[in-house]
DNA sequence: GTTAAATGATACGTTTCGAGTATCAAATTG
DNA sequence: CAATTTGATACTCGAAACGTATCATTTAAC
């Protein structure tokens, strides 16, 4: 099963990079260097980070990238929101409010409760917390 | 997203059907007819769970499939292995192998250990204790 | 002010994979 | 034999994931 995607994945590395080094701007070109992700494609990652009110950027030589809030208020359930939609484990194939089995369907009613403490768990999870966890 | 996909989910209603009607033999022209789901590929998923020996099957006339083992033993993880995979929820994206981050990667730790327990609570669900919460 | 280095915006291409079809062969029943 | 069923397998199609390319705009340094 597929987490997390590469956007996602992408975008927790270079948010832990500039989160564990305090200098101040990243640009994009040292980003994809340590990390070994492509340039054009990680740019265009950090670029919605920006929109999405994570990112500060500054353009023009000297800048780049940094947090536009403390790594504690960086939920990992943010970002995949943001990359990958919605974080509901949507067993049914059918958009919700087609399916003709939504009601008798005894997968839904069991899987919606599993899945509500799995994302409940999932949503603890923030930048700050990946930081302290590394060795 | 997506926890389940057709495969499975066509597999475990094609399952609930014969489990929850004891007659002999069910022909794919008859499941597929009763769950709506197209005739050919609902087909390939059952050939599929006979050689997994989950279902029996017969040709000729009066031929269709039957289950081979008992409801409580038919596992949703089991369906699900057989049609997605590994059941890992596998937030990397490269493969774990080659994957060069994956000594100090903080999000696999983490997630390593939520996913012991979601697992853990899918696999307490099977045909029976589907059809047990049937109305 | 010119130039180099950076982001903003957006269009495009490529690959992969999920979903479904098509076909021929083999078995079984009557 | 004829009808009905599964076995095996190759193929198509479309969408989504993944990644590239390009041009415009901003900024700092010289
Ligand atoms: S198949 Fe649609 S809700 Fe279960
Ligand atoms: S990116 Fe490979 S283990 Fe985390």
């Amino acid at each position: 099963m597929r987490l997390i995607n590469r956007n996602t994945d992408y975008a927790i590395k270079a948010l832990l990079h500039i989160a564990g080094n305090s200098s101040g701007r990243f640009p994009v070109s040292e980003l994809s260097d340590v990390l070994k992700i492509p340039h054009p494609f990680l740019r265009k990652i950090l670029q919605v980070l920006q929109k999405e009110g994570i990112l500060l950027s500054s353009k023009g030589k000297g800048g780049g990238f940094a947090l536009a809030i403390p790594p504690k208020r960086i939920y990992l359930t943010d970002v995949m929101k943001i990359f990958q939609g919605s974080l509901e484990l949507d067993h049914c194939l059918y958009r919700k409010e087609l399916c003709p089995d939504i009601k008798t369907c005894p997968l839904r009613r069991k899987i919606l409760s599993l899945e509500k403490r799995f994302v409940q768990e999932l949503a603890s999870i923030t930048i700050q917390s990946l930081l302290d966890d590394k060795p």
